[in-house]
DNA sequence: ACCATAGTTGACTGAATAGTAAAGTAAAGC
DNA sequence: GCTTTACTTTACTATTCAGTCAACTATGGT
């Protein structure tokens, strides 16, 4: 079977903290490779572009931070109401910290990989799309359920729904610019609103 | 008063080119330079780095593209519900013709630069927040006329401002990272949404 | 005419970059 | 203990990159 190795893995480790910190294109090889206390030869043993690495990345990245999380959120345990609005208080929270920890609101490389490299890397064009997709699920699963629970009324799921996530990932990103976690305050006023449901709970 | 040149204009021209195409980081002084015509010893006579070039540039781009059309579109003459609306048309229709145009829907450097460099560069940060700032405003006063218009009822402008903008910004990115224009379709009934108005107008 | 000013040019440095290739090494199977 | 497999390491190449510098050139003022 020969040796084995954890030098993938760490690779991916790597990949994905260097991304919060900074944007995928001024991520270099040898960063990775130096973080990850791994020789480049090794990084194209297993890898043979930064572009494939990150495809992998994004994937583990998914698996081992947010689907949890996102179950947790968007527990269909909850009314599909309160699962938004809770999503809006976690991430308000969750940007409260990062400003707290590292002084500056850092970036989930999702989004972000995405817009970069959207019209440079088709296959990681592709990849973002299907991560991004499968986020907007447990966005659409929460306006379906509120909407037969008849909290809301709502001609157009679908539509509700990216007005929602449209939202969403872009406070977060003038959150990020103004690096002010005080912008992600209106989050939850701002599901209400799409909701039509203007103030009501917290 | 010695020799004139144009070689500043060439290479401001430049960077914003080379922005819509790739992302700040992946755009170097070299290929400004080239794109331009313009010898890199010129470009250090005028800018001292890439990052002072792209600030004065952020200034040109809002000058010259960016003004003149919103206020066009945010024009006092008409209701603030009728500019909100022509500004989702608007920005749809862009991004049709962008994809029709290149393929790709490509992205207005403003904001990418923004999220992109935040964290790592201040000056930059600041320059993209008052483009920003001013960018929001057009909404801002177009919210407060329809308020005041009797149009909508809300109890925060600023709020509604916050979820129109962040929605626009959003629903932008997702279209660019699906490629797909059709995704910024439901832009305009995302603004009615957030004002209250579910189905009106078009 | 000449001089100061404003801008241009080309050649250069040194560091960082992606990517390669060949020899080396640990572990499992026989 | 030998061999195959799976991975590691080192040393290397060839670009590309940011940034510098001194010599050169056009232009207006006097």
């Amino acid at each position: 079977m020969g040796r084995s190795s954890d030098a993938k893995e760490k690779l991916i480790d790597a990949i994905i903290d260097l991304m919060w910190e900074r944007s995928y294109g001024m991520v270099t090889i040898d960063q990775i490779c130096q973080k990850a206390g791994v020789k480049k030869g090794s990084f194209y043993y297993f890898f043979k572009s930064k572009s494939e690495l990150t495809m992998e990345a994004l994937d583990a990245y998914w698996e081992a931070n947010v689907r949890e999380k996102l179950d947790s959120i968007f527990s269909p345990s909850k009314s599909g109401v309160q699962r938004l609005l809770d999503h809006a208080k976690f991430k308000y929270e969750l940007t409260k910290e990062l400003k707290e920890r590292d002084g500056k609101i850092l970036a989930c490389c999702l989004f972000t990989v995405g817009q970069e490299m959207c019209n440079v890397d088709q296959d990681l064009r592709n990849k973002v799309q299907e991560l991004l997709d499968r986020h907007m699920r447990y966005f659409v699963t929460a306006v379906r359920d509120a909407a037969s629970e008849g909290l809301i009324q709502t001609d157009d799921i679908e539509a509700t729904t990216a007005c929602l996530y449209s939202c969403y990932e872009g406070m977060y990103a003038r959150a990020r610019i103004a690096n002010d976690p005080e912008v992600m305050k209106d989050l939850q006023a701002s599901y209400l609103r799409i909701l039509g449901l203007q103030q009501a709970v917290a």
